[in-house]
DNA sequence: TTGGTTGCAAACAATTTGCATAAAT
DNA sequence: ATTTATGCAAATTGTTTGCAACCAA
């Protein structure tokens, strides 16, 4: 009877032990910042004793990003990964050779993102933004 | 014995028809500002009355990324989309609504990024920025 | 000639779906 | 009692790969 059940039923989805354990999955996982893939998801499940199918896992979290609950991104090609929608937005750094997730924001680029779109008269509704980076090389 | 020949020895690859069909198919492609899936860049070759393969397709873009003729994005999940690489970086703009795709660069935002980067202690090697916008609401 | 290239079909990986069963309200 | 959710397996989708035939250098 923890909080995950208001959120669920807040979301108007039916409080189920599939949809409770992903929440706390995701809630606890410090996995790559808390970003995790289906498969992540579906491992962490079973480590943790729970007997939920693959495709049980997929459509829960399918649900959850409908619902706002969580926010999915498609960082590379092949797979997506999710992670809990915490109100504030912010944008990702990705290291391409350790695969580590580093979470940021910045005004002066949200502010400018803004204006390119109205120079072009459109009005900006989301973005997405990933830099891809590496540990500055240091010296050998 | 267009230039395409000349663009693909120089990036080391040998002059087939496949590949050549393939480069022009890129440089007159006006389907979403030149940004193909290879499921389309197949149905243009057929189109084309050319007897090319998926698979091949498949191959040839790949290897034109790794040799730096075409960038690939993956805007959404799923699949790829591909782009002639002409030289400049561009970041892009997709109309939520009719999925128009302009391109842009704002050299503050390219900045800001390099500096946030290394405020993180990594070094900037990519990113991609994609604004989703809507035409701004014009008086009914 | 000779090694790179292609086509086709089979192989794959990520994700979705059909359906009978199980659980939530 | 109803309605919705789950598990499993089969089906899809996008992409890759093995291999024999083929073609450019």
């Amino acid at each position: 009877m923890a909080e995950e059940n208001q959120e669920l039923r807040k979301a108007g989805l039916k409080v189920t032990l599939p949809r409770v354990k992903i929440l706390q999955i995701l809630e606890t996982s410090q996995l790559a910042s808390g970003h995790m893939s289906a498969e992540d998801v579906y491992m962490a499940l079973r480590t943790a004793g729970e007997d939920v199918g693959l495709a049980t896992v997929y459509r829960v979290l399918t649900q959850f990003e409908g619902a706002g609950l969580v926010t999915r991104h498609n960082f590379e090609s092949g797979h997506s990964v999710f992670e809990l929608a915490r109100g504030e937005h912010h944008d990702h750094m990705v290291c391409v050779d350790s695969g580590e997730v580093v979470e940021f924001t910045d005004p002066v680029i949200e502010q400018r993102q803004r204006e390119i779109a109205a120079q072009h008269g459109y009005e900006l509704v989301d973005h997405s933004l990933v830099l891809h980076v590496r540990k500055k090389a240091s010296p050998v």
